[in-house]
DNA sequence: CCAATGTGCAATAGATTGGTTGCAATCTGA
DNA sequence: TCAGATTGCAACCAATCTATTGCACATTGG
């Protein structure tokens, strides 16, 4: 029931890429724009070499695209994969709900059934 | 502007214990029905001690509590902490649209500047 | 052409992760 | 009471992650 599905990989990769504030700026500021890692290095604290795997990451999630154009190679944000995870965790709340509503109707059969003493 | 702020570290929490397959299973069987760590250990590949070890991420991302009820310990999914992901998530769906958004009006401009020609 | 810019790749170092084993301490039920 | 079950904690290990430095290669603009 609760074993690990073949989807998981996917999540597995978005919610970890998801999972480091600034990988999670990374793809913030892609989805304004779209840049290189030399520009994004820029205008951050770490070097480009570190941007670069950062992306890679978020690529391996889908979360952005790169394309060449001549020496640059430009990244883009592709917000589609948040679908997954949105889809799970809307999921998860749907079970916890259904715990709960369990939990309040036992509560309501034992009550009518003390309703008599 | 995108520069990690102070409330990344709680997204931090959640995606990242999210991001692994068998804390998510976890989290799903704990929003079925709560249970301690050895009764999750049975029905898993991995040794208790690897368990609690999970319990432990998840509940420093706030997605278990945990209640000691004589000698078992007790965890519960709460999976409050699911919608500061969603209300993340949502905020960078709102930011790429404005981005199609602006490209699209741009695009519409140019058209009608051209349009006399 | 050639200097500057941008990218790719490899080696390294240190921190973190995910798992194990072993053992001590605590609680409970029969 | 006491044997069995449950938890807590520490040491340890291999693998992965994050970031660095250094260098080679490719592309462009003047």
């Amino acid at each position: 029931m609760h074993a690990p599905a073949g989807g998981d990989q996917r999540l597995d990769a978005v919610f970890s890429a998801l999972g480091d504030s600034t990988r999670r700026g990374l793809f913030e500021t892609l989805s304004s724009s779209p840049s290189t890692a030399s520009e994004l290095a820029r205008a951050a604290p770490i070097t480009r070499q570190a941007i670069t795997k950062h992306l890679g990451v978020l690529e391996a999630a889908a979360l952005v695209t790169s394309e060449r154009d001549g020496r640059r190679v430009v990244y883009r944000a592709t917000p589609e994969p948040l679908d997954d995870a949105s889809a799970w965790m809307a999921g998860a709340q749907t079970a916890w709900d259904a715990r709960i509503e369990r939990l309040r109707r036992a509560h309501a059969r034992r009550r009518d059934s003390n309703a008599g003493q």
